[in-house]
DNA sequence: AACTCGGGGTC
DNA sequence: GACCCAGAGTT
């Protein structure tokens, strides 16, 4: 056993955080932790993999749950391809593998969703196959102990980490050596403000030893943000009822369902919604009746979204609706529909803010 | 290799 | 406001 791997491990007994999914080597449940946890912190992705769980026990009751089921339990975490795809995955390996997970990194980086990263954890914490994964935190552990300065991000940067780790792997038990490089660069190899003082490996890290903890890894510049304008119509149908369509494919929230939207250059003023065709398509004007006091300003990672939402008096004819792409449907708060969180934020306003209209 | 896909915590 | 999180798929 080296060294590295020694001091590492023996800082993860001593300091791990007692997970739920550390709790198990079911390859299922592994799978579900891993991509929940993609781009997303643990302390954001706990409450939803309890959840997740719950609903879903094993992967043949997520094989046979529909699409929208899954991404109501997704609702709120963003990058929904995750959900699609997990749940296509679920009804290929209850099909093809007589639903029992496939054991080798390479043959589950086959299946959708399952990347490099993900393959390497479930093999190895599950399979203990001995390969090293590399996120974001073993790229900046790596980069800062051994020095490595290619770019965060490039193929570069992830061969020469995965190098190094692969050549320090415990082969005995690689899952755990895994998740200890992963937990150490969380809880102690921080982005910002590490806990240098108490390394284990300050005496022996590049960066520390040269001043450049700050500076390694090297970050990629600074992406840019589209900016979109969506005003959208809360329009009330009668019996409670309202309209709502899916999001399309090809853009953000695919799948998921949205009260009718008009996307323009500027947010709608009240007469250019008056004039809308979807505002008169009933058959005579109907009265805008309240609008939400701020509009929103919700940020995703390529784009700025500026919000606007409007409440729109009672039509009794909503049946007209059904033949385009509209659907006569209960309030999504009621029905658990999986909306955005920009959607949910706004009904979960309206909820609190209009009872008396 | 570059782009796109969410949402939120942290500084 | 910038950064970045247990990344993956598409182009």
């Amino acid at each position: 056993m080296n060294d590295f791997q020694r001091k590492i491990i023996q800082w993860y007994n001593l300091n791990k955080r007692d997970l739920p999914w550390r709790q198990t080597l079911d390859p299922y449940r592994i799978w579900v932790s891993e991509i929940i946890l993609q781009q997303t912190r643990v302390d954001q992705g706990l409450a939803y993999y309890e959840r997740f769980i719950a609903r879903f026990h094993d992967v043949r009751q997520l094989a046979e749950a529909d699409e929208q089921e899954v991404l109501s339990v997704w609702k709120g975490l963003g990058y929904y391809s995750r959900a699609r795809n997990m749940h296509h995955t679920a009804r290929r390996i209850v099909q093809e593998y007589a639903g029992v997970f496939p054991e080798t990194c390479h043959q589950l980086l086959r299946l959708k969703g399952i990347g490099k990263y993900t393959a390497a954890a479930i093999a190895s914490i599950c399979s203990h196959e001995p390969v090293p994964v590399v996120d974001g935190n073993v790229v900046r552990v790596f980069s800062r102990i051994f020095g490595i300065e290619a770019m965060a991000g490039t193929t570069a940067s992830f061969n020469k980490v995965w190098e190094r780790s692969s050549a320090l792997i415990d082969r005995d038990d690689p899952g755990t050596y895994n998740q200890a490089v992963m937990e150490f660069g969380a809880l102690c190899c921080k982005p910002a403000n590490p806990g240098c003082g108490q390394c284990i490996f300050r005496n022996d890290c590049f960066a520390f030893g040269n001043q450049m903890v700050d500076r390694l890894p090297v970050k990629k510049k600074e992406i840019s943000r589209r900016e979109r304008w969506f005003t959208y119509l809360y329009v009330r149908v009668g019996g409670g009822k309202v309209l709502m369509q899916q999001r399309p494919q090809g853009d953000i929230w695919q799948n998921l369902w949205e009260l009718p939207l008009i996307e323009a250059d500027h947010l709608l003023g009240p007469a250019e919604v008056s004039a809308h065709p979807v505002v008169n398509q009933g058959g005579e004007l109907e009265e805008i009746i309240a609008v939400n006091p701020k509009d929103y300003r919700h940020i995703l990672t390529h784009q700025i979204i500026h919000a606007r939402f409007y409440e729109i008096s009672g039509y009794q004819t909503g049946e007209a609706f059904e033949a385009g792409d509209y659907r006569v449907m209960e309030d999504p708060l009621v029905t658990g529909l999986p909306v955005s969180r920009l959607t949910d934020r706004y009904l979960h306003w309206r909820a609190g803010n209009m009872q008396g209209l």
